[in-house]
DNA sequence: GCCGTTGTGTATCTTAAGTTACAGAACCCG
DNA sequence: CGGGTTCTGTAACTTAAGATACACAACGGC
């Protein structure tokens, strides 16, 4: 696994036409995008990144901001013990919150991200990340609603791992990730999804066993069909609380 | 418990001086504070709540930005079976960034904020804040900076729900505690602090036990005194894996 | 001092979650 | 097709966490 290495040595996309088709999934950024952002973003450079490059981790520092046009990080922490908590998942459309982190003040905070595919995403380096904040409503009001998003969708991770049974947590995820997919089986092996949720393999294992058990979803090596989304709605709603086997 | 009811008549600060010396905790802002801030800051009203005022609640719009000048509140969820978790707390120097949420685009998230203590603060109309957003480079990043520091907080408690045995955290908790306090005597109930951890009375007071064994702790009713922080040091930092009783 | 309320201590029991330890299936590649 | 690798299934066991159910102590008015 190398660490944050081209594949290709980075492009500049200059006209505007190349751009707004480069940031097509960023409708909530460049319907409203005033000349300041356009400018902003001129001055981008697309890299890529092969699938599993690390693109950040524990305290590196990073000196730009990277707005993916395709593909999809994940972001994560590590326990000693070898478990993982997936954070959560930068996609097109979306920006990297913990990158910010970095741009806004300097200070790191102890976090892995990881590209699940390969990636392209536009590279916009700090002082012009700072202009646009500073000139264009639009792009400041996309990264702050960035990160009000993120920091609900945190919230509603601390909320599950408080108070919801591991059950109910892997069939919400499940029924998320049909809905991403749009009921198109889900390729990742149960010890992927173990690192999602922060738990392991075993009780993964279990639990979609269980799931299938109950006819929601149907296992086969390194993928999940999804049989009746609403026996699986109702499991995740916590009628399974009575787990009736 | 009413909500949200002003226990004095807001009062309207005026002049620079008074602006500074209620504003002393807020360091980060106003020692860069440029001319806009100050502006905007000067629009602001002062508001008082009672102790144990409900701020907001699930889905209430709140159309100011409060910057806690004297008090704290609680930040947190509830389950429906009654416990809690705290998912932050804003104290005179922060701001409530699940206020933010719902400045930026009007969107609520259900959390709940109540006071712990009477509080005063600066209310900043919607309209203010971002104008003052959009002049003030100094506002600017005092409020990104505060969003990304409880992003990683976030992250923190993420982790620590996910990885950490209870007594862990409860240790780590404390340890957190007596710093703030500079060491002095903690005065919540088990219950209350159950409530912090997102557990039951029952768990909390088994733990603190524990802890009174290991000498780390004395227990008094409403009050935890410190005894040992190195032993507690030691506790929270998961050498206590091997439980010795 | 009496009495209701609130907070604590604890023992017992139940359950969720994690661990250990394999067996065997599917897949991958030479 | 053979042999290593990766993935899954599962049983048996251990442990953390939560639930139940009280007893009792401390406190706060009146």
């Amino acid at each position: 696994m190398n660490f944050a290495t081209l594949s290709r040595p980075p492009a500049t996309p200059g006209d505007y036409d190349t751009l707004k088709h480069l940031l097509a999934d960023y409708p909530g950024l460049i319907e409203t995008a005033d000349s300041y952002c356009w400018k902003m973003l001129s001055t981008a450079k697309l890299h890529s990144f092969d699938a599993n490059t690390v693109l950040f981790h524990e305290s590196m520092e990073c000196k730009h901001l990277m707005l993916i046009v395709e593909g999809s990080a994940r972001v994560y922490k590590e326990s000693d013990e070898g478990r993982e908590v997936t954070l959560y998942r930068v996609e097109p459309g979306q920006l990297c919150v913990h990158n910010l982190n970095n741009l806004v003040d300097g200070a790191s905070y102890p976090v892995m991200a990881q590209a699940e595919t390969a990636i392209r995403g536009l590279a916009i380096p700090r002082p012009e990340f700072h202009k646009a904040l500073a000139e264009s409503t639009s792009f400041r009001n996309y990264v702050l609603r960035t990160l009000t998003e993120r920091l609900s969708h945190m919230a509603d991770l601390i909320t599950g791992l408080a108070f919801d049974r591991l059950d109910l947590r892997v069939a919400c995820w499940l029924m998320q990730q049909f809905e991403r997919s749009r009921s198109q089986p889900i390729e990742l092996t149960h010890n992927e999804i173990a690192h999602e949720l922060g738990t392991t393999r075993e009780m993964v294992s279990r639990i979609l066993k269980e799931l299938e058990h109950k006819r929601c979803i149907q296992l086969a090596r390194g993928r999940i069909y999804l049989q009746c989304k609403y026996t699986l709605r109702l499991v995740g709603e916590g009628k399974g609380k009575q787990r009736l086997k």
